[in-house]
DNA sequence: TGCTTATTTAACGAATTGGTTGTATAGTAG
DNA sequence: CTACTATACAACCAATTCGTTAAATAAGCA
């Protein structure tokens, strides 16, 4: 991204800010085993469909995920895994500090 | 992070939360080439000292840079180049979404 | 010591955002 | 058709955030 103006780098600032939310994560990491309906990934991240339905329209905007209607329902799916990636890689940091934190305390 | 509860998950987010602003991604971008004062990078970034030292304060809780005092200059880095990893993957996925709408444009 | 420069911090305002509530839309069953 | 369910959307509020301005802190130098 080396060689990026104003306007590119606010678009890749979108990016990261759609997965810089811990309801957006949590929905992320309930999405890993396979496509699930609004209501249900309400319940797993013990929120309300609206605001679930909120999310995940974000989500898809930055096309991390996709939708599919089936009856009634819309299922939801993870559209591009190099999400777990980019979570890998923050989790990585983390843990990195936290060791980091550990050694310089010794 | 696939068992992360909603603490880690709020962690997490936080630190793409530092990475989803476009001035601070063009911060990062100027340290590609090495440290930089603060007056520099507020001239390179097209800011005020001020809002740049906001900026540096908050990448560096998060681990990214780190500062070092030379006189009375702050001269800051990269602390954790996995920054740019997380860039790329970020920019490959952009990239990937605009070829998709290329190709389902034709 | 006092003066200058570099950085940080505090206080403020405008704008954005996450969550809620109520309403609208769409599909299914009876 | 009506009733019910699932989802999306709009309006609203509380809280956060980016940028600015002004004041505070710290280091170098006359």
């Amino acid at each position: 991204m080396e060689g990026l103006d104003r306007a590119a780098l606010e678009q890749v600032s979108e990016y990261f800010k759609s997965l810089a939310e811990p309801t957006r994560l949590c929905l992320i990491n309930a999405l890993r085993d396979g496509e699930m309906s609004v209501s249900d990934l309400a319940e797993a991240v013990e929120s309300t469909p609206a605001n679930v339905s909120k999310h995940l329209s974000l989500l898809a905007s930055t096309g991390f995920v996709e939708r599919r209607t089936q009856g009634t329902s819309v299922l939801y799916r993870i559209a591009d895994s190099d999400i777990y990636a980019l979570c890998d890689l923050v989790c990585g940091h983390i843990a990195k500090r936290i060791a980091a934190k550990v050694m310089s305390r010794q």
